[in-house]
DNA sequence: TTTGGCTGTCTTGATGTCAAGAGGCTTTAT
DNA sequence: ATAAAGCCTCTTGACATCAAGACAGCCAAA
């Protein structure tokens, strides 16, 4: 089955001879397939009335284990935002009564965010609703290529994760 | 060698131990290294001079092959942004001196975006950067193996590609 | 104990994107 | 020919994000 990268590459080898263009092989795949893969998640939180960044922060509190809780630079670490995106991350999910804000005892400039109970039953809804979802579209794979896959990429991902990026 | 996905994964597998989160073992990979694959992306075009969002727009006119024109909806449907953003970037271009806008001879509501001769140069000298840099990044696998993951790939993102998604 | 630097959170102002709609032009059907 | 419908681009207003800085509280060194 052709897909749009075929094309693009077909494409950049008509204009563009000269050039290798094996790379975009792999990694325009990644990017191309993150970005349907971003839509299908907000299809598939929309079911349970959740935006991607909620299920991103409720879920990182759920990781984290009873009390489920976290301060907001712990949760900007893990999600990749800046302190005010998180602020006013907080106010939102605040506002629907799925996390609520407690002074830190330890540090009186602290804040600690906690999963409300109606927070920890969204989060563990979607993420269910999401690994469904998932699973589909991985069923066009068996399970060892699918290992094969995880594989690979972890290959890609890990300098990344392991050096400071 | 482990990466933050390993970790996600071992933490949901203690909170949900009920679930199967093998899904999350590719796709989240993918998620994850199309970030880190954004901001890479960005600094080699800052080499350039030039945002990720130029680079789209000025090689999808460069694929497009002589004259080096199409109209803002060809180019919207190309890059995957509303109508309202792709006037706003031909707006920038044009100010740069990238590409020109030319009224449509055919069609008196319609607009063409040509590549300018800097604009040209600049699509050239990008993509041969960008290239550079990510073969960098596949110097992890082995030909056969970035062969065989481009392959798996092609195989998740065909149906959205095919289908419309 | 006091001073200086550091940390954690929130505020502010700018920016890029989107959704919705306006306006001019083209196409189709009558 | 003319009306109705559709298309193409641009405009507008709202919104989430970011970068930079403010401010309060912590901590280490003298």
């Amino acid at each position: 089955m052709e897909d749009e990268v075929d094309r693009l590459v077909a494409a950049w080898r008509r204009e563009r001879p000269d050039l290798d263009v094996q790379p975009l092989q792999v990694l325009s795949r990644v990017s191309r397939l993150a970005r349907h893969l971003d839509r299908a998640r907000r299809a598939a939180f929309a079911e349970h009335g959740l935006e991607p960044w909620e299920f991103d922060v409720l879920t990182a509190l759920r990781r984290a284990g009873h009390p489920y809780q976290l301060s907001p630079g712990q949760l900007l670490t893990q999600t990749l935002v800046t302190s005010g995106t998180m602020t006013n991350r907080i106010d939102r999910l605040a506002g629907k009564g799925l996390v609520q804000r407690l002074p830190d005892p330890d540090d009186r400039r602290g804040v600690l965010v906690r999963l409300t109970a109606s927070g920890q039953l969204k989060a563990d809804e979607a993420l269910a609703g999401l690994l469904a979802h998932e699973r589909e579209l991985l069923a066009e794979l068996t399970g060892g290529q699918q290992a094969e896959l995880a594989g690979l990429l972890r290959q890609l991902v890990a300098p990344f994760d392991n050096i400071p990026g």
